[in-house]
DNA sequence: TTTATACATAGGAATGTATCTATATATTAA
DNA sequence: TTAATATATAGATACATTCCTATGTATAAA
C-alpha cells in the first residue's frame, strides 16, 4: 500500500480529527457514538471521517444503518516511520522519547 | 522540550516546506541557497521557514549578513515517535516499514 | 408502503494559509 | 556616512479549510 504522506499529515493536522483518532483507539465506533463526544454538528463529523478514510487512516463497515469505523495502525506506523526515515539516519531512529 | 504536535504536523503538511526539510538533511544553508531551488520569492521561503523555526523543526544561526539553517532531527523523531504512541501499543512500534 | 433513523453530500459563511509586491532592518563594503 | 546585500515583516489577494444548515440516500420499523 503507497500511502499519500503529505495527505496523512494534513489528516492529523486537525484537533478534531486526532481526538477521533483517540476514540478510536482501542475499539470500532459508529458515527453516533463519535458525534456524542463533540460539539460539532454530525455533518461536520461526517466530514472528518471522510477525510480521516481519504487518508487511508480509518477503514469502515456499514452494519445495519450503522456504518462502524476503526483505526489502521499500520497506516499511521507506516507514515510516522516512513516520514522520520526520510530526514533522520536509520541509526539514530526509535532513540527519541515521547513528546511530553 | 516539549513540542507541540499540532504544530508540527501543520508545518510538515505543506510540500515545500518539506522539500526545504529536504534540502537541509546533511547540511546547513542559508536563505539565498534555499531559494535557488525554489521558483518562490525569498519572502515566500522566509515564510516557511519561520513556520518550521515556531515547530522547532528547523535551528538558525546568523552568520554576518546571512541566517543559516539546520534540521533539529531530534524534534522529528521525538514528533513522530510520540504520536504513534499514543495510538500504536508500543511493542507494534517499529514494525511498519517506509512507505512505498 | 409509509415513516423514522443513520449517515453522507451540497452549498455557503467565516476563517486560515500561501503567495505576491513593497518596504523595513541589519550587516558589510566603499 | 552612504550604498549594497541578505533577510524579515507588512499588507493584499487568491485559495483552502472548517463549520453550519438543508437535503439526499439507504436501511429498518410500523
Amino acid at each position: 500500500m503507497a500511502y499519500d504522506l503529505n495527505k496523512f499529515f494534513k489528516a492529523i493536522s486537525d484537533p478534531n480529527r486526532v481526538k477521533i483518532m483517540e476514540l478510536l483507539k482501542d475499539k470500532e465506533l459508529n458515527v453516533s457514538e463519535i458525534c456524542q463526544h463533540f460539539d460539532m454538528q454530525q455533518p461536520s463529523v461526517s466530514h472528518h471521517l471522510s477525510v480521516l478514510k481519504n487518508a487511508d487512516i480509518v477503514a469502515h463497515t456499514k452494519r445495519g444503518k450503522e456504518v462502524y469505523y476503526r483505526l489502521d495502525s499500520i497506516c499511521i506506523t507506516s507514515c510516522c516511520n516512513g516520514f522520520q526515515e526520510q530526514f533522520v539516519e536509520i541509526e539514530k531512529l526509535g532513540k527519541a522519547g515521547k513528546a511530553q
